[in-house]
DNA sequence: TTGACATATCGTAAGGTTACGATATTATGT
DNA sequence: ACATAATATCGTAACCTTACGATATGTCAA
């Protein structure tokens, strides 16, 4: 018997937690932790847009909308495919539908 | 007729995005982005617990655990009640377990 | 009241993040 | 080859975040 052996709280037993895994969670919630990025993420699980279309959309600069989108490849949330001089940029990670979905239904809603 | 009135790139509709709610969802998510918090909010979804408890499953100073604790209630996520010279903390925002689901599911699970 | 315990707050130094401007890269058309 | 468009990268300054140590507040017990 005793699986915890120390103090007798009463409560639904302790969730185990690997620190690692909540670093690199962490890190993701970071990255996505910005409005910009947040409204990009929303805008490329609707479809495929290049960095200029995002820009305008984001009412920031070309370059600084290029290091969103590179900190969140980074992250593995996007990949880009080259046409001609246009760069589309599109959802690579499938948890971000979940998890935006969450935010959405907090924040972007009743 | 004429909705989009530009650009016909055949997209299934562009979300609209409140730049202020985005901005607020941001605020939260940076809160939560934090190694030690994503535990707290671990452990407090699953029952009460004290600074001192926090701060030693996270094996980290009473203080910095309360500074974590103070930001986290700011953001609405947490209340405190004091009992005797203890503080107990829990989860006052519903829709933390949605979130921290999502976020379950993607890193501390297979 | 005194001492000890639990938590909170403050000042600060170290490190990280962001946006900006300038410059580089890649692709296209003439 | 040249000019231009679209994107990417780099250096930098302003700002924010974090953890730490010291100190303060609140609570209890003797």
């Amino acid at each position: 018997m005793a699986t915890t052996s120390k103090a007798a709280t009463a409560q639904p037993a302790k969730p185990v937690g690997d620190p690692g895994a909540f670093s690199q969670a962490a890190e993701c919630l970071k990255t996505l932790a910005h409005p910009v990025r947040l409204r990009m993420v929303q805008l490329l699980l609707s479809g495929r847009y290049t960095v200029g279309e995002l820009a305008e959309d984001c009412s920031i600069p070309d370059n600084v909308a290029s290091e969103h989108l590179r900190l969140m490849q980074r992250c593995g949330f996007f990949t880009s495919e080259r046409e001609g001089r246009r760069v589309y940029y599109q959802v690579a990670e499938p948890h971000l539908e979940n998890i935006m979905n969450c935010i959405e239904s907090r924040f972007l809603k009743g």
